[in-house]
DNA sequence: AAATGATTTAACCAAATAGTTAATTTAAAT
DNA sequence: ATTTAAATTAACTATTTGGTTAAATCATTT
């Protein structure tokens, strides 16, 4: 492992993103980033101007790679059932490791949605190609005559839902047992994959 | 249509569920909620003595319903059809008049989790009947075997994600038209129903 | 080592905002 | 009508907080 000096603008972003994650733009104090980051709270505005300018290099710095891994996995898959597994298996293991990033994304979003509007263009997200990949496969009559794009907000709702709405489900269906939730999450990946098969495919097994 | 005199602590927690759920406890602003409610700021401390009592009364009051909802539903449907088709069905009737909600109490949640215990013990959901109603007909051979926990959370998430995740849809796969959007969301109950039922019926049609 | 520019800090400022107070108005009771 | 209590308001206070400034320190160049 090597030991890496992280620069005063790393630290910063890498503060800035912990405390924005956590508590929102609104909730957020530029102190407490500071704090975290170990410096002066007059760095963040020379480094940043102003909690505007770096709260939007925080989202985009967040946001883009979802985007990327989402755009990634549509373009490269030949056929549905490569992107069913190949889009869950991904979106799973980026939101482990991130899995307050959805439920930030979505605030600001609900927030300020005009904000989003540049990050949509940037990232080069193709939704025409599952409805490619759904229509030939429905034409050759091993489909059910699904909407694809509510197949689409399917699978994203399913995977995403449970790491916006982890308090709730920890409290109601787990007992507040952290662990059964873990659980429960590393089952997800198979389920989702399995479940969704199961419903769009005719004679699934 | 009688014209109902609202009082003036009626009228405050009108005002404070539309700028609390519209801006979360950080963004709403004591000022904001007074003039929407077109009362002086220090009726709100006279009324509710504190931005964050204030914030309780209007925490419970927006999610007692639709906890009561989810648990009338589950406590009232004889078999797993039911469960489903009923369960969908008011459940996006709730949401599609209150659309704000599910994100309001999801990022609340997030970040005071433990301010939803006491809500928790209020409300009396059962999470055992759907287990009951499930391995019931999973018995018969009816159902694939898929884990009841999974499946819960899989019908939640469909039905709520569209309206946490509403501006991201609208801006990906609606091109920024809330009319497509609305037009998704009326589809929604059917699709979500014909999808749960394809996903778990053995030999469903 | 002197000079120069970049980085960092402490102290400060101005605006925003939750909360208080004391006076005034309204409504109810006697 | 007078008294009393509740409801309402305007003005104020204390604190928080994003942002500024000017001085100090560090690093680089000459």
């Amino acid at each position: 492992m090597v030991k890496k000096i992280e620069s005063t603008e790393e630290k910063i972003i890498t503060s800035a993103k912990s405390v924005f994650i956590r508590k929102g733009i609104d909730g957020a104090r530029m102190q407490e980033i500071a704090d975290e980051a170990g410096i002066n709270k007059s760095l963040l505005h020379y480094y940043f101007r102003s909690k505007d300018k770096l709260f939007d290099r925080v989202f985009s710095e967040s946001f883009l790679p979802v985007a990327k891994t989402i755009s990634r996995v549509f373009e490269s898959s030949p056929d549905i059932n490569t992107l069913i597994e190949g889009f869950v298996t991904n979106y799973i293991i980026l939101l482990r490791k991130n899995p307050h990033l959805p439920h930030f994304i979505l605030h600001e979003l609900n927030r300020n949605p005009e904000r989003i509007v540049e990050q949509i263009q940037s990232s080069n997200f193709n939704k025409t190609r599952i409805v490619e990949l759904l229509s030939n496969d429905a034409d050759a009559n091993k489909l059910k005559a699904f909407d694809p794009i509510h197949i689409v907000v399917n699978i994203i709702a399913l995977c995403v839902f449970p790491f916006v709405a982890q308090p709730i489900l920890q409290g109601f269906l787990f007992n507040d047992n952290e662990a059964d939730f873990q659980k429960f999450i590393n089952e997800r990946t198979q389920h989702i994959i399995a479940f969704v098969k199961s419903a769009i495919f005719i004679n699934h097994s």
